[in-house]
RNA sequence: GGGUGCUUAGCUCAGUUGGUUAGAGCGCCUCGCUUACACCGAGGAGGUCGCAGGUUCGACCCCUGCAGCACCCACCA
């Protein structure tokens, strides 16, 4: 016997303990059966689960559930990822907090030391969080990205690409984080639109100090760096500068006034100082006028010995220093407010410097090329299917990836240099000797990795490349790749560029992008905000079932989802309901072991032929990804067509008893089905449950591995079901008609059915004679083709049947009156707009036949009602 | 500047190739503690589908324009 209740808290961890003890989520490389893979996208080691992962969790459990329980040989690979900068940030910053130390105060190797104690950690708490979400994940495989066999994929990796010449060194101008003392790629700046000024700054002309040009700029401190000034070639104002040379301010440095078209003559001052140690764009010109670069800053944007009297100073005080300088000396011509794009570190938010300094970068538009041509032949799928021309615009205009990382935690690079020729050896391992100069002193690049690099690798590092392993044969192309759409270019896109150009092949058929999980407001979570929901806390308060059918519900096609309190409350409202039903079914049924079905009652029949439609719909739908579709099937399923109408159905005394004397199952087992069918969505109550089934696969020891229902082609009774539809709808009728006259539902009134379609339609209705009295709450019932007057009786025209109720059994008519007046307004309305349409000439030439049918019908069973409406109001008024 | 979405009930969203009277959940209102469930049951109100045109026998759906919102990419100094 269950318990009145349902408790997660004292359920949950007991069920997946037991799962585990089973074995029941590993996957076998060796096996025969068809197989079906998710990597999970692996979580940073630098803290907690948020509600993002919990609905990847959720989602991919789905899948993985579904699968398994058709037959699948699954695999659901678990793992986390270093997070190069991330991780090495939080951990520097506690060292601080802790101990006041920086990283360099302990030195490399006692620094991961610290960061590998830290990973542990977090991992430890990442890995419960994933079992307290109910994922049934193969932890025999668990992951990490700095794992012997992932880094060994990742030297393999950077010596194949660096040996095809698509992986190389190179002096450029890249971005700069001064906080996190790296290089960053394209993607890990954000810029922000950020109010600045914007100030003009004469530049005299060398020998001539009474002739300038007037410079806009909005960064004046880079104008220690200044190699030349910029004017167009056709701008006439400019034509006594042409090859002349101009004076920087306050260091009075001479540099050529250049010619080129990339100044644009209607913006700003129209003559351009040339950065080219600070500005990309100006890197670019000043590349191919031959110009200097000045590195003005140190790792820190600290203002170094090239600034001169500016040294020392930090970008924003070298910047008042050099205002306040400018505007001594009268160069400073005028200062306006001016709105910019400023470029901040993704990770800390900081200004991003941009810096000219030797990186490794990876060619990606030539890996791009493979990766586009694969989605564009739906050889991979993005679901929903607006991504792909994001995906398509970002990969035919991406550019060079700069791969290195000035940090300490991560992959190392796989380079070494000779110390006495600097010759560079690129390799799986450290060489011992120089292969120029034989050399035996070699020092290995000090850089790391892009953690994205290795993430790129993941679903086939994981799997075991680059060794030819069981597990990469039997599971690679993986199936899903299920992921916030926040990584499409992050990790997406480089997935299937190195899993494609490494392994040969796509690294999976099908890319799923869930919607942003933002608070009840639409608002990003975050932690400064303090609107973050914590999906661990929701789970303990509400349960886990609760808020992963919730995630489900709402996983819709959009781009954002909402978290609520009050949404994952009512998912649990239904976890309860569920178990009240089982509680009820066990509590009259449990007794019944043997498969006893009575085809030949049309209500059994209609609750099997509706179990088949929400089968079909539950598995078309999770096909589809449309998990809201699948979880709203199944609600609607249980609670109104199981719970409102089939258990109601079968409550009367006599049935009841009739049913638990005959040991008929249908009860039994269309729960336990729909319990099956719930499974992947709801893991823990619905195990529980199932294991009180007394009609279940005796045979296996879970519900994880039982099979998952498939439509059942011999129970189809689309009679039964329309059948039943029309008693449904007369007692809703039944019922509408007592709430309008405001009478309690215990008021039995009397009610005289009569067809407008002829005496069959009452014929079929007579089995369900006792059924409807007793949900209808009738005292009477008749089916009779009989007439009553309007002076006792009150008729009520419903499509092919018209209803009569005795006066006297209601109270006041005035409402229904009005309420019939106006209902026979829209229904004249309707009429007209029916007959129009029949009258209409290309309507009869061009709809398809299904529809004429259709409004034939339509007009048929209005006009009946209308005629009967017409005759009602004409007898009362 | 370029791109991609979105605008349907008070709120969050469905609405599959144009076709009978546009749906769900939550919320709200009324009535009911009927022995599975008050974490419940029964009923109800509520929408000119952002605006303006167009195509069509027929438009929430297709086309054009407009307005508003969101996001992504892009370093015009």
């Amino acid at each position: 016997m269950l318990d009145t209740q349902f408790i997660p808290k004292d359920s949950e961890s007991s069920i997946y303990e037991f799962w585990l003890k089973h074995d029941l989520f590993k996957a076998d490389s060796n096996s025969k059966a068809p197989t079906y893979t998710i990597v999970f996208p692996p979580p940073n080691v630098t803290g907690v689960l948020h509600m993002g992962h919990a609905l990847t969790c959720t989602l991919e459990d789905i899948l993985i559930r579904r699968k398994r329980m058709q037959g699948f040989n699954t695999l659901w690979l678990p793992g986390t990822d270093h997070a190069g900068i991330a991780t090495q940030m939080v951990v520097e910053r506690n060292l601080m907090k802790e101990e006041k130390k920086s990283r360099h105060d302990l030195g490399r190797e006692k620094f991961l030391g610290k960061v590998w104690e830290w990973k542990e950690k977090s991992q430890e708490t990442i890995v419960s969080q994933m079992k307290k979400m109910g994922g049934s994940f193969d932890w025999s495989r668990l992951a990490f990205t700095l794992d012997e066999n992932v880094s060994l994929a990742v030297r393999e990796c950077f010596l194949r690409l660096y040996n095809e010449g698509l992986i190389y060194r190179d002096t450029a101008i890249i971005q700069w984080c001064p906080r996190c003392h790296t290089a960053l790629s394209d993607l890990e700046v954000k810029f922000k639109e950020t109010p600045g000024k914007f100030w003009h700054i004469k530049y005299r002309l060398k020998g001539e100090p009474s002739k300038y040009l007037v410079v806009a700029t909005t960064r004046p401190e880079t104008l220690l760096g200044d190699t030349a000034v910029a004017v167009h070639p056709e701008d006439d104002r400019f034509r006594d500068f042409h090859g002349k040379e101009v004076m920087v301010p306050l260091v009075g440095r001479a540099i050529p006034v250049i010619l080129d078209t990339y100044v644009d003559m209607q913006f700003g001052t129209v003559a351009l100082k040339i950065t080219p140690g600070h500005d990309p764009n100006d890197y670019i010109v000043g590349k191919k006028h031959n110009l200097p670069i000045i590195n003005l800053m140190d790792e820190n944007a600290v203002l170094n010995k090239e600034a001169g009297a500016y040294q020392g100073l930090d970008r924003q005080k070298a910047r008042l220093k050099v205002l306040e300088d400018l505007a001594k000396q009268e160069l400073l011509v005028k200062e306006e407010n001016h709105n910019h794009n400023v470029g901040h570190c993704d990770r800390c938010g900081t200004v991003v410097e941009p810096k000219v300094s030797a990186q490794w970068f990876v060619k990606a538009e030539e890996l791009a090329k493979d990766a586009i041509r694969a989605v564009e032949s739906k050889e991979i799928r993005i679901v929903p299917e607006e991504w792909e021309k994001t995906y398509f615009e970002w990969m035919r205009n991406i550019r060079p990836w700069c791969i290195s990382r000035q940090l300490w935690w991560g992959h190392r690079i796989p380079v070494w240099y000779c110390q006495q020729c600097e010759e560079a050896h690129v390799g799986l391992e450290a060489p011992t000797v120089c292969k120029k100069c034989g050399e035996t002193k070699l020092r290995q690049d000090e850089d790391v990795l892009d953690t994205w690099f290795s993430s790129g690798l993941w679903p086939i590092s994981t799997l075991g490349w680059p060794k030819n392993s069981q597990d990469l044969k039997a599971f690679y192309p993986t199936s899903v790749l299920e992921t916030g759409f926040d990584i499409l270019f992050f990790w997406v896109a480089r997935m299937i560029m190195l899993g494609m150009k490494m392994a040969g092949k796509i690294p999976f058929h099908t890319v799923y992008l869930h919607p942003m999980v933002r608070d009840e407001h639409g608002q990003k979570m975050s932690k400064t905000k303090g609107n973050v929901v914590d999906p661990l806390e929701i789970s303990d308060r509400l349960g886990t079932d609760a808020l992963r059918f919730f995630l489900s519900w709402n996983a819709f096609h959009g781009r954002d989802m909402r978290v609520s309190d009050e949404g994952v409350e009512s998912c649990k409202f239904f976890v309860n309901k569920i178990w009240n039903a089982s509680r009820f079914v066990l509590m009259h049924f449990g007794d019944v072991k043997q498969s006893n079905v009575d085809l030949s009652n049309e209500v059994n029949q209609w609750i099997w032929s509706r179990l088949n439609h929400i089968k079909e719909e539950v598995n078309r739908s999770l096909d589809q990804y449309r998990f809201f579709e699948a979880a709203q099937a199944l609600y609607h399923f249980i609670w109104s067509e199981y719970c409102d109408w089939f258990i109601e159905f079968i409550k009367s005394k006599d049935e009841l008893e009739a049913r638990k004397a005959a040991k008929e199952s249908t009860a039994v087992e269309v729960l336990e089905e729909a319990i099956r069918l719930l499974h992947p969505f709801m893991p823990f109550v619905t195990e529980k449950l199932w294991q009180e089934m007394p009609i279940r696969e005796q045979s296996k020891v879970s519900i994880c591995i039982a099979s998952y229902p498939a439509v059942d082609n011999s129970k189809k009774f689309p009679v039964a079901e329309e059948r039943l539809a029309r008693v449904i709808r007369l007692i809703e009728q039944v019922r509408t008609t007592r709430g309008l006259h405001q009478l309690s539902p215990a008021t039995e009134i009397s009610l005289s059915v009569s067809s407008l379609a002829g005496d069959s339609l009452l014929f079929e209705l007579s089995p369900f004679k006792e059924l409807i009295k007793k949900m209808g709450k009738l005292k009477e019932l008749d089916f009779k083709t009989q007439e009553f007057p309007k002076e006792t009786h009150l008729s009520i025209v419903m499509r092919d049947l018209k209803l009569f109720i005795p006066k006297s059994d209601l109270g006041d008519l005035t409402k229904e009156l009005s309420r019939k007046r106006k209902e026979l307004q829209e229904k004249t309305e309707a009429l007209r707009r029916a007959d129009e349409k029949l009258r209409n000439e290309k309507f009869i030439n061009s709809a398809p036949q299904a529809v004429k049918e259709g409004v034939v019908k339509q007009k048929m069973d209005l006009k009946r009602e209308v005629e009967a409406l017409e005759q009602y109001l004409a007898d009362l008024g």
